[in-house]
DNA sequence: GGTCCGTATTGGATCGATCTAAACATGGGC
DNA sequence: GCCCATGTTTAGATCGATCCAATACGGACC
């Protein structure tokens, strides 16, 4: 006898007003009583073989939603994480974001995932929502110019939260980040060992991350016996525009740069835009180091030397981190701090006139 | 007095056993019952102003957190949107991604996130999850070779389910699309105009995106009255390699095309790769078209034309679609197509040879 | 037959909120 | 003094699951 209205045509048992099945339900169905129905969804041993059956083929046969909410009120757990990133239309954070969600995905969390577009406000109120819908724990990549306020209010939330690529300086917030001091000391003194001796620093933003970038250029330079030259340290906007800008900049000093380390690839591509554009021949005339990796710094003419620090990597590793906390009661908050290496291509050469050239 | 243990410093009543604070806890501190605490959370004008100063001086002081999973539980509702991308590491479904959870966040909801990396199993297998955590509709990228069943397993959930960018064959999903077609006729369209009579499509996967937009282009020549030659539709992977691949195959034809019009800006990078490791002059020697529009596309040299379809517009209004569904009650499953526009930068000339060069 | 045991099942209370209908207070009108 | 309207507050039931202590059942054993 057909249904004279088009209803879901998924809703295999008419039930009174298209209800939600539930357990009771389920229970009903299959002659047993809802605390044995949900044995049976537990996969509880207590449960006789036969009588699972005849629940599970109850399940089946009115479509049952298993109700996770529900559930994990009455247990007092939670299997949401939130994962929060600054500004994922930037490949670093998107690939960062994937590892990240592809570790939670598989240790059977699911993700609340909030883009914040590098504001903290955005951020705390996002934050907040996320912590009554009852994540169990964040992944933060703090938006530029995020407060202290912020970061202490974060820090008294009873769920661990762990930083991933910059740090806010609260020493009670887990954190995963790679070692820039050693990026850019490896990078500059790969431009040393070239025999440059004037080396810009091209890029830079309000972070931690610049300052620690900025840190291991100057003390790379400082090991060589090089006077720094604040004059060589240019600061600019993150993307390609504000590479171009940049080494216009350097290049019309008064005793310009022979090579630069930038502090992104995404500079440094503007800088070899600015090179090209100027005439130069990037590795020969002037030499060029990125930073990050990212998937286009192979594709550039030529390939761009940079400073690898795998993405993916860091937010595997902070998924990692979270769930440690998860699972260990009171772990303390742990800063872990991965190696980057440095991948030469070809964009970096001797000194012009040191007649190591050709 | 101070506690002797280094507890949480945030939990500012030390409270039995350190339990959540509810609303009962609530109404015991302000001298109300549970019911009142609950108008007050929810701003019912029931509340007596001065009673509604109480609880809210209580919810500060015992630091309470609305619990919104409860509250959803009995209000038989749901805030949680689900988004299910393929891809995220492509900056193209990234930008996507980016427009709709900003969407979705500015109307209240929360976003639960999952990356597929194009497999259909993990795509059903979270997207279940999902369900059962209580999403109230879906935004969806089908993964490449989504089957037939998954979609309508999909369709027969009670939730709104939205397809974006690709379409599975199943007339109860929703979708929001960019004209595939219109825009690679477009494209082919501009080709002919300077003179181009042999015309490659390069790239290209097992979705039905690329079958539009071969249709698109085929359609195209077809109104300019040229036979379409099979092989001039080059299959390639959807990377830079593919790219590479595709132009070396397309100009070791026995009749070389002199013109291609690319799957995406990521095939044109490759393109353009392979043409200046070639030594030919694009734009003179042979002209290439590319689509999407991705940031990168402004700053190849010459700096690509290309099709935009507005990613960052399709997650903004694949976000609004399912608004609509989840607010009227039974609006029909829409298609929403939009159209897109030829961005012409310095990557198409003439035909070389033509004598309408220089 | 009664006791004990292991296996399998169950009803009532509970998680933290909301809903419903009813109760309570106050004041005016008659 | 009673009724009713208005404004404010509340107890009990409920959402859909799990926890807990109790129970039912059959068989082994004295």
């Amino acid at each position: 006898m057909a249904a004279p209205e088009p209803v879901n045509p998924e809703a295999k048992e008419p039930g009174p007003a298209n209800r939600r099945v539930t357990v009771n339900d389920l229970g009903l169905a299959a002659g047993v009583s809802r605390s044995t129905v949900s044995l049976v969804l537990r996969n509880s041993p207590l449960v006789r073989r036969e009588t699972r059956q005849r629940v599970e083929e109850a399940i089946e046969r009115l479509g049952y939603v298993y109700n996770r909410s529900a559930a994990n009120l009455r247990r007092r757990t939670s299997d949401m994480v939130a994962m929060v990133i600054n500004d994922l239309t930037n490949p670093f954070f998107a690939e960062l974001a994937v590892g990240l969600e592809e570790a939670l995905q598989s240790a059977g969390y699911v993700s609340l995932m909030a883009n914040t577009n590098e504001d903290p406000a955005t951020q705390l109120r996002v934050m907040e929502t996320m912590r009554e819908h009852g994540a169990a724990g964040f992944i933060l990549c703090p938006a530029m110019g995020t407060g202290t306020r912020d970061a202490a209010a974060m820090a008294g939330w009873s769920v661990p939260v762990i930083q991933v690529m910059r740090r806010l300086p609260d020493t009670r917030l887990g954190a995963v980040v790679p070692d820039n001091v050693m990026g850019a000391r490896m990078a500059t003194e790969h431009l040393l060992a070239l025999g440059h001796r004037r080396i810009a620093f091209l890029g830079g933003n309000a972070t931690d991350v610049t300052a620690q970038r900025v840190g291991g250029y100057r003390t790379a330079l400082k090991a060589a016996g090089i006077e720094g030259d604040p004059g060589m340290v240019v600061p600019a906007a993150l993307n390609r525009g504000g590479g171009v800008g940049a080494l216009r900049t350097a290049i019309a000093l008064h005793r310009p740069p022979t090579a630069a380390l930038c502090f992104s690839d995404v500079v440094a591509f503007g800088v070899l835009d600015a090179l090209n554009d100027a005439g130069h021949a990037v590795g020969r005339d002037f030499s060029v180091i990125g930073f990050d990796d990212v998937a286009g710094s192979r594709h550039t003419l030529p390939p761009l030397t940079t400073v690898a620090v795998y993405p993916k990597e860091l937010g595997k590793r902070s998924a990692a981190a979270l769930l440690r906390r998860l699972s260990g009661a009171h772990e303390p908050a742990e800063h872990e701090i991965l190696a980057p290496s440095l991948v030469v291509r070809g964009t970096c050469g001797p000194v012009p006139g040191s007649g190591r050239g050709r």
